[in-house]
DNA sequence: GTGAAAGCGCTAACAG
DNA sequence: CTGTTAGCGCTTTCAC
């Protein structure tokens, strides 16, 4: 069945379509009579405004892309969640895409974008992303973009994210209050940034409470459960000490509280874990897993907000890109012995 | 900066805009020696088609709407993965709407939809909608319409679910097998035909296994580890006697295990407990918790390729509507005696 | 108040 | 093999 337009309303009518276009529109110089006979057609004939059609001549589609690895991981579906909240109210709706953690399909992802003609770009930089010129080259033609959790410095765009820094700080900080002297510091092997500064807040922590850094302690590798249980089990095989263990991410920990207890070490009381991102699961296992919460929700919310109120203003790229950086909040819980 | 167009490569190059297009579109009849001078040109000046007008023109947009109740639920979010991953492969992009379970939004989302004049729909029916008008409709109009999961037969198109009867059967199966009599069902106290055929296959399995069905029993609520928390307070104030719970979602699950242990009562050796979903925390708490697997990636890419599958035929609207049913897979641990 | 007309950037006949 | 032409459905001056 053929959709109807502007025009089908405007026969019925007898008027002439750009009129109906007006009424539509709620033209200031259009007749309220008329603006109600021509609203009582559109419905009538199940009228539904062509956007393809608008957004072509008027420049403005009201489309927003949204890239992210992959909505597998309940970190980055909140945050999409929190985006299209946000987006949605303010009468923008979300395209979304999946990096798949590939540099390939980012680059992919942003070419679909720009066909569309997305009004703006919200990201969050995949894990095997080397060169970013994909990402700078958006900057280049002026479209908005905004980075959130993975941001990376080089690219220099507005960004969201947690202070990852004081959220390793704050994580190692509370083991050592609890008593550890010996703490592995569990990170990734790829060059991210905000694991970096979680490593850096971990070693100003150390720094800070007098407590020598020592390398064998520092572990990389790719997230997952099997990093935390072959860290420990590696560790235990090479007989080095430790009593604390923070994990980089929660499923890290999970991986080192799943080994520990394989091997009849006993948590909180010979060696406390704290992991990070305060995933779901955390608060249900046993030991419940203390973590560091990353505030997903919000983080989508808040991208979404300064996202807008930048491209409200004159030009979206000012002369130095600006950011929100949330709070990390601390959840003490059992496996820290709280 | 101005967005090139085909007319801009024309005019560098001189020929027509339409030979342009042709080129860049590998139209048969254009020499090799011009399409390559075309190409070079594009890729020279950052030539982005615009689909807006191609869609307009062709009437093909390549977008697919994804209407789900929300993505801050891991079911929901492994299905739209899914469903994104299959329809990128396949050349497609989403258009992202959450219903936050009212009926209102839904509405709102498929005028969004209708508006962007996507070339079809998934969804999942939210709690709270009780009107299905703006479904069928869909339907009248010839819009392809695919529904997962929460799916309602009153609206008569293509659906991917799991069996949930025989999911519902298998549970109870699962309780009775390990030795329980009375056992516990808790479901939702929405209209959702998902939980109503749970609690069929709950039913069906005691009358099988001749175990009289007691209303006293069966008990309903909104899904939340609250509803299992209150549920386990309440049959032990008014001392009622129960060996096992099945759980119409693991959340509630996971407050019948909770209230269990705050109660003193052993699972699994008092009292047996599963759960549906197979929700990440499941795998990881004390006791594990046994559940039902929905296979939620794979439900999304089934959704996408039977819509698909059905697009790429004459009509999407069949005689009747086909359907994938897919397989419920009992995952036994530990809340159960595994 | 309403109408006429141009054009957004592209596709797809048809003409040469 | 390339060019001409007519729209897709809408927004937006400018005229009346």
């Amino acid at each position: 069945m053929k959709k109807t337009t502007i025009h089908d309303i405007a026969r019925e009518l007898n008027i002439t379509f750009s009129t109906v276009a007006k009424a539509l529109n709620d033209h200031p110089r259009i007749k309220a009579s008329t603006k109600i006979a021509v609203k009582e057609m559109a419905t009538k004939l199940n009228y539904q405004q062509n956007k393809l059609a608008s957004s072509l001549k008027s420049g403005k589609t009201g489309i927003i892309g949204v890239l992210v690895p992959t909505l597998d991981v309940s970190f980055f579906s909140s945050v999409v969640h929190g985006i299209e909240n946000v987006m949605n109210e303010n009468g923008y709706s979300i395209l979304l895409y999946q990096s798949k953690e590939q540099q390939a399909h980012e680059i992919k992802g942003i070419e679909t974008f720009l066909q569309s003609r997305v009004e703006g770009i919200i990201s969050s930089v995949s894990l095997e992303t080397t060169c970013y010129n994909h990402f700078k080259e958006l900057k280049e033609y002026g479209i908005p973009l905004l980075l959130f959790d993975r941001t990376v410095d080089e690219i220099g765009v507005p960004y969201v994210r947690i202070d990852d820094y004081q959220g390793g700080f704050i994580a190692t900080e509370h083991l050592i209050n609890k008593g550890c002297k010996r703490i592995i510091h569990i990170s990734s092997q790829h060059n991210i940034k905000i694991f970096q500064e979680r490593l850096r807040g971990y070693m100003d922590a150390l720094s800070q409470y007098n407590i020598p850094i020592d390398d064998q302690l520092i572990i990389t590798g790719n997230p997952s459960i099997e990093l935390g249980m072959n860290c420990v089990k590696t560790l235990f095989e090479n007989k080095i000490y430790f009593d604390g263990v923070f994990a980089f991410e929660d499923y890290t920990g999970l991986g080192v509280l799943k080994q520990l207890n394989t091997l009849g070490i006993k948590v909180p009381e010979e060696v406390k874990v704290i992991g990070f991102a305060n995933e779901a699961f955390g608060a249900h296992i046993t030991p419940t897993l203390s973590t560091v919460d990353q505030q997903t929700v919000k983080m989508g919310e808040e991208s979404a907000k300064l996202f807008l109120k930048l491209l409200k203003g004159k030009n979206y790229y000012q002369d130095k890109a600006e950011g929100i950086i949330l709070e990390p909040i601390l959840i003490a819980r059992k496996s820290t012995g709280e």
